[in-house]
DNA sequence: TCCACGTTTCGATACTTGTCAAACTATAAT
DNA sequence: ATTATAGTTTGACAAGTATCGAAACGTGGA
């Protein structure tokens, strides 16, 4: 395996290490295959899972897309959060 | 997902978010696929592959191995690493 | 304009990390 | 028994990082 892709993975993994982190993570790919369409999830909804404020939720979704593991979207005041497949697939991949 | 799963997810991915921790469990997943009999992986190996002192490799192997990751086997004076599969079927299974 | 949603900046505190050198333990070989 | 080999433990250090909140800010809608 190249390096950059070692690096990118490790990125991922050190992302994954932080138990909301995780939860945030987790929540954003149950609701993907609970659903037909994808909407994602909105920041809300960490919001109340989640018992820290919205500066530390806000950095923690920073940090979980700078590893590649999920995209934000807005639609006009709202933020969603989507899983990104390709990230993903290189995690199960490594995993296979 | 229960909180202790949460915990012990969390924890495997922090052991490896270390790319050096990373290359050492790729190592003995890896070899494990290409070979019949499950010989693992030796402390030399990861000696010729990384550019770290043996102290350093021995500690990272501790964490692997504390994340319940790998587990570790001596024979006489060797030392094997070998892959621990319920942990890996958690990942994958979180991944799913 | 003003509110609601979310972000950024700043900071505090504290914890953690990766690594090595030196000393140590345990096993095997001679 | 002495020596050599394989790995571990300890201790230390420098650097980095983490988590989080308060307060101030930006932005888009009513």
């Amino acid at each position: 395996m190249p390096n950059k892709d070692k690096d990118r993975l490790s990125k991922a993994f050190k992302a994954l290490s932080n138990p909301n982190r995780l939860r945030i993570y987790q929540q954003i790919k149950d609701k993907r295959v609970s659903e037909i369409t994808d909407s994602g999830c909105g920041f809300v909804d960490f919001v109340n899972s989640l018992k820290v404020g919205a500066p530390t939720i806000s950095h923690h979704i920073k940090e979980l897309a700078n590893a590649g593991l999920i995209r934000v979207e807005r639609q006009g005041k709202f933020v969603t959060c989507h899983l990104e497949d390709d990230m993903l697939n290189e995690l199960k991949q490594f995993l296979d």
